[in-house]
DNA sequence: TTTAGTGCAAAAACTTTGCAATTTA
DNA sequence: TAAATTGCAAAGTTTTTGCACTAAA
C-alpha cells in the first residue's frame, strides 16, 4: 500500500483522498473487481474520479485490467499474478505469474495480460 | 472460413447472411478489430446484429477478445495466436501460440487469453 | 500560490432489448 | 411451417467531459 503510494508520487501525481480510497479498496478485495462494485464500496467518492484514478492507475501500470464475459475487471498489479476463472458461477483461482515474455525483437518495455476461464469442478458435476 | 461455418451450424446455429458477413469480415481482416470498425464495414448489418453476433460467436469460443488501452478488439481464435502491440501506435504483431494452460487442478475446459503491449522499435527512437 | 484534481451534471459512446417482419432449415 | 434471426427504434449502461471549486505540494 505504501509503495504503491510512493509510485504513484513518483509518476508525478498528487496523492488525493479519492486516490487512497481507490488504492485501498483494490488492496483489500481479494479478487479483480469491477468499476461499479468498485465504486459501491467507496460511496464518498464521485463515479468519475473513479473512473479516472483507474485510468491513470492503468497508464502506470499499477493495476492490470480483464475481461470476463461482458465484464471489466480491475486488480492490482502489484504481485505479478493471473486469474482462472469459471465462467459458470464466478469462482476464481489466483496463479502465480512467472512467465517471461520481456524479450521480442522489434518491441521494449513489455507487459502481458493472461486471462484463463473454464469450469470449476463443483459446476462440472 | 468454410471450417468456421461448419462450427457455427454445428453449435446449433442457422447461418444468415449477416453472420456470414461478420465472418468473413473477421477472417479478412489482418488484425483484432473492434465493433465500430467491423460494422463500419459491413453497413449492411445492422449494430445490433453485428453485436449479437459477436456475443454468440465469442461463447462459441470462435472468436477472441483482447482489451488494448479503451479498445475492445475481437479477432478469430480458429488458428491460436497472439498479439503485441505498440501502445503508442498501435503496431501489431502476430504471436504464435504454443502455450498449454491446459491442466488446472479444479478446472476443465479452459481457454486463455493472453496480450502483450510494449513500444515499438520506431516509437522508442 | 500555483497547478493538479475533484465533483457535478450533462453529453457521448457503447451495448442490449422488445417486437413485428423476415428468413432459414 | 415452425423456430430462429433480423432490423429498427428505444432504453439501459458505461465512460468521458467541461467547468467552477477545492486541495495538495
Amino acid at each position: 500500500m505504501e509503495k504503491l503510494k510512493k509510485q504513484l508520487v513518483k509518476a508525478g501525481y498528487k496523492m488525493t483522498a479519492p486516490r487512497i480510497a481507490v488504492l485501498e479498496e483494490l488492496s483489500v478485495s481479494r479478487h479483480p473487481i469491477s468499476v461499479r462494485n468498485l465504486h459501491k464500496k467507496i460511496k464518498a467518492v464521485n463515479r468519475a474520479s473513479v473512473y479516472r484514478t483507474l485510468n491513470l492507475l492503468e497508464e502506470s501500470h499499477l493495476v492490470n485490467v480483464e475481461v470476463i464475459g461482458k465484464e471489466k475487471l480491475y486488480c492490482l498489479a502489484n504481485v505479478p499474478h493471473h486469474h482462472i476463472i469459471c465462467k459458470q458461477c464466478g469462482y476464481m483461482e489466483e496463479i502465480k505469474c512467472n512467465h517471461n515474455f520481456g524479450y521480442f525483437k522489434n518491441f521494449s518495455n513489455i507487459h502481458h495480460q493472461l486471462t484463463l476461464t473454464g469450469v470449476c469442478n463443483k459446476c462440472a458435476k
